[in-house]
DNA sequence: ATCCCGAGGG
DNA sequence: CCCTCTGGAT
């Protein structure tokens, strides 16, 4: 089928009802926390970051605090969300630039998170989005599946998909559309069975798998 | 077995 | 460009 602009526009409008209010599920009390939590979160669940977060940030909120502790310590505290070697390292190199350069506070700008250690541009746009509300698409595995299965932005990058989607969707709509993506990734539109039979865009959506589609049929 | 709101390094 | 890092949930 051909995706035309009309039809991006149904895809998003059902979305946009379908994932009505959902956001980050991620718990977090300040820009750096937040910060903190989304690196955590790469690999894993976020009910699982949210266990190790109730531990740590009562005593490891800030750069400073977190910043003095040893690497070993850190891999100890965080060890359950997986990858904690790198993470321990990343987040360790942040804590102490930002205590360095940024006198312990997050930087709004974008240039200067992505050069963060652990920071990238999904994580940066994250943060943006939800602590400032900037008008951003955080391009993740969810994101970017999905996207190209709707062909509402093809790409083989994730900084393609994100220009791609960028054009499609309207830019005051651009932080809730990478939510209702990301839920209908996790719900329905599953990286290798997605459950078409239940989806709610079968007529809209040009990967749909169920036998006799509506509009096959 | 397969996937989870990635990023750094080679 | 591809590889590696990693425990937990299902």
């Amino acid at each position: 089928m051909r995706v035309t602009k009309k039809i991006k526009a149904e895809q998003l409008r059902r979305l946009s009802i379908a994932y009505a209010g959902e956001g980050t599920m991620l718990k977090y009390t300040s820009p750096f926390t937040l910060l903190v939590a989304v690196i955590l979160s790469a690999q894993c669940t976020d009910k699982r970051v949210n266990i190790i977060t109730d531990r740590i940030f009562p005593r490891l909120d800030t750069p400073e605090k977190m910043g003095a502790l040893t690497q070993a310590e850190l891999e100890r505290e965080i060890h359950d969300c997986g990858l904690y070697k790198s993470k321990a390292k990343n987040l360790l190199g942040m804590c102490h630039m930002l205590s360095e350069e940024y006198d312990g506070k997050v930087p709004e700008d974008f240039d200067k998170l992505v050069k963060l250690p652990g920071v990238g541009r999904k994580t940066a746009n994250v943060v943006r989005s939800v602590v400032w509300g900037y008008p951003a698409i955080a391009v993740d595995t969810h994101v970017f599946r999905v996207a190209n299965r709707l062909k509402l932005a093809t790409g083989t990058t994730p900084l393609e998909v994100e220009e791609g989607l960028q054009k499609a969707i309207p830019k005051k709509d651009w932080s809730a559309a990478h939510h209702w993506l990301i839920w209908h990734g996790r719900r329905v539109c599953h990286a290798r069975k997605p459950d078409c039979e239940t989806c709610i865009l079968q007529d809209v959506c040009p990967s749909c798998t169920v036998s006799v589609p509506p509009w096959k049929g």
